[in-house]
RNA sequence: GGCCUCGUGGAGCAGUUGGUUAGCUCGCCACCCUGUCAAGGUGGAGGUCGCGGGUUCAAGUCCCGUCGAGGUCGCCA
């Protein structure tokens, strides 16, 4: 090593030593004769000291360096508390400039964090990288990461690798597709999860599998996603549901205990997916603030109002939104309207409890009277209702929950709310724009095994079956998900049927692994855990870009690299993009 | 694909109902300065306002388009 120490851990006990560091010019304070460097190296920072050296008038911003020099406590008076090495300082004997840098694109050493665009910070995130936010990001998710795979270690489990290039499989989202050189007009595809290998994997008998694996995803982005991301990927044989949830609290356990020496409290509360979603219009809900939705079907049977002779009628209740002004109030309606809903009734309550708006007046007195009461809101308060089939009307209510949760300041940002939603349906309708059913699709995936009540039934009657699948929500993010899967062959059929999926299709699309369950397969589930999202949340950042070495912006570039680019023609003919494939086109 | 917001020297922002040489902070360059720690002082360089078109006597400012960025809905088994 080039460095005797690391510049962030002097201390007064080494007072007296002579040190060599390494790192880079953060600040320059120059007086002519005395000069004050603020050294950074990945540990931290520490003050240098340098007196009548010509060279230091040179120094600039980011520079690299080497010094050699004394490390004293500093001068009475000149201490700083503000940072760990403020009590010392190291007197330079020697300066040496490893290398120089360009005039910065932007400060690195900021004093107001976050001020720089950040499209500007991804073209040089070498630099952004620098800065001490940005890294501790990284090494938030390296520690993370060394969480996992010690509990996994633990518990028994293989860390596996498994292809990135792979076949295209239907379902699910776009792949993103890489053409094969030695085959043109053939085509590889990128994975959106080691799903299938991992239930291969089952099958080869290798019992318990984990993967921190990279998965793709060729679709629009948001804060919380991106076209490629990273998951904990879990797979074990001869488990039921308890197991996998059990092995998922001890990896979320460890790591909160260990980052924030916080205990998650194990085991996880759960809710089924049909409590969430009465209770709060979401499969993944934010149970940091209570304000739950309030279902009035029963109550406003016979009702006159047209409205709300519906196959769901439900409510939430805005705390203080009776004195909104009519002018927020409308915005509220575009607020649904943007969801897509027709719109958001609602009732405000006045001090005397008089119930006024629109809708109070289409009510009935009978109805009126104890409207309030039935949907718990008190005087002062705005109630919100939506009406119309029950999903859709839950999930606009639990978005009206959340915003206002938001605006009324209900939720516990220091809170770490985990906990397990289960029993999620087996099947959804998949409906035509004019809403008219066109059959069942499978919420999780078609290898998503049953429960046991629903077993017999599920193929006859799809819409209430349940699946033996749970999802981890944690302050209203989904942050893994997995399920007991389909291990007999039969019912496999039975779960392909219902989706309408030929046996034909099921075998040229997932052919290769209903082969390999023709040999004994074992009972498996699992689970996985969005890597990036749950740094993100574990570190209280806003986007999972943050938590990424080098992240894409919306559009799908790198201002880094500038990718994606072009091909050369050459390129082009290379890879066979535009070649025929061999054999026929796949269907759809 | 829809909707919303933003785009002004290297960075972050201001720019009033459209009206003279586009302003501020930081940074940059030069010089001064022996105890600062967001060091300080003096002086200086640097932008024609993302791009294209239009309205107007006059556009950073209004309109249309386009590109880029962010958010959101759709989408994401």
């Amino acid at each position: 090593m080039i460095r005797s120490h690391e510049a962030g851990t002097l201390r007064p006990e080494h007072a007296g030593t002579t040190v060599t560091l390494a790192g880079w010019v953060a600040r320059r304070r120059d007086h002519g004769g005395v000069a004050f460097i603020d050294l950074r190296d990945a540990s931290g920072t520490v003050q240098v000291v340098v007196r009548d050296l010509e060279a230091v008038s040179e120094l600039r911003s980011e520079w690299c360096v080497k010094v050699v020099g004394d490390v004293r406590v500093r001068p009475e008076g000149n201490a700083n508390a503000e940072i760990p090495t403020g009590e010392i300082e190291v007197v330079v004997s020697e300066l040496t400039v490893l290398s120089e840098a360009a005039p910065l694109p932007f400060q690195v050493a900021e004093y107001e964090p976050g001020s720089v665009n950040e499209e500007v910070r991804l073209r040089y995130r070498y630099l952004d990288l620098r800065r001490e936010g940005p890294a501790r990001a990284l090494r938030l998710r390296s520690r993370a990461t060394h969480l996992i795979r010690t509990v996994m270690e633990e518990n028994g489990y293989l860390d596996i690798e498994t292809p990135y290039l792979t076949r295209s499989t239907p379902e699910g989202a776009r792949d993103f597709l890489v053409p094969v050189r030695l085959q043109p007009g053939h085509w590889y595809a990128l994975p959106q999860s080691p799903q299938l290998f991992k239930q291969l994997l089952m099958v080869a008998g290798m019992e318990r599998y984990y993967q921190i694996a990279r998965c793709f995803r060729d679709e629009d982005f948001r804060a919380d996603r991106q076209p490629e991301f990273t998951q904990l990927d879990v797979e074990a044989s001869f488990v039921d549901q308890e197991d996998i949830l059990e092995l998922g609290e001890k990896v979320v356990a460890r790591i909160w205990s260990e980052v924030h020496g916080y205990d998650v409290p194990t085991p996880l509360p759960r809710l089924t997916y049909a409590d969430a979603m009465a209770r709060y219009g979401s499969d993944k809900p934010d149970v940091r603030f209570g304000n739950e939705l309030t279902d009035l079907t029963a109550y406003f049977a016979g009702t006159e109002f047209r409205v709300f002779q519906a196959p769901y009628v439900g409510a939430v209740v805005m705390p203080g939104g009776a004195s909104q002004p009519r002018k927020q109030l409308d915005a509220w309606q575009d607020w649904a309207k943007a969801r897509g809903a027709r719109g958001l009734a609602y009732i405000l309550v006045d001090e005397d409890g008089s119930l006024r708006g629109p809708v109070a007046k289409n009510l009935s007195e009978e109805h009126l009277s104890g409207l309030a009461a039935a949907a718990g809101a008190k005087p002062g308060d705005a109630v919100f209702f939506a009406a119309g089939k029950k999903t859709p009307s839950q999930e606009l209510l639990g978005a009206a929950r959340l915003e206002i949760g938001r605006r009324c300041d209900l939720i516990d940002e220091s809170a770490w709310a985990f906990l397990w939603v289960v029993d999620f349906p087996m099947f959804e309708p998949i409906e035509d724009d004019k809403g008219e059913f066109q059959g069942w699709h499978a919420v999780h995936h078609p290898f998503t095994a049953p429960t046991a009540e629903s077993l017999e039934t599920f193929d006859k009657d799809p819409g209430n079956a349940l699946s033996n699948a749970y999802d981890l929500v944690l302050n209203g993010s989904e942050i893994g998900g997995g399920s007991i899967r389909i291990h007999q062959k039969d019912v496999q059929k039975r779960a392909f049927d219902a989706i309408g999926l030929s046996e034909e299709e099921a075998q040229s699309q997932f052919g290769f692994l209903l082969n390999a369950f023709d040999f004994g397969p074992p009972p498996h589930g699992g689970i996985a855990l969005g890597l990036d999202r749950l740094v993100a949340l574990l570190g209280g950042y806003e986007t999972i870009r943050d938590v990424m070495a080098f992240p894409k912006t919306s559009t799908g570039g790198d201002p880094l690299t500038g990718a994606p680019t072009p091909i050369t023609a050459q390129q082009r003919k290379e890879a066979g993009v535009d070649a025929k494939p061999r054999s026929e086109q796949p269907e759809g």
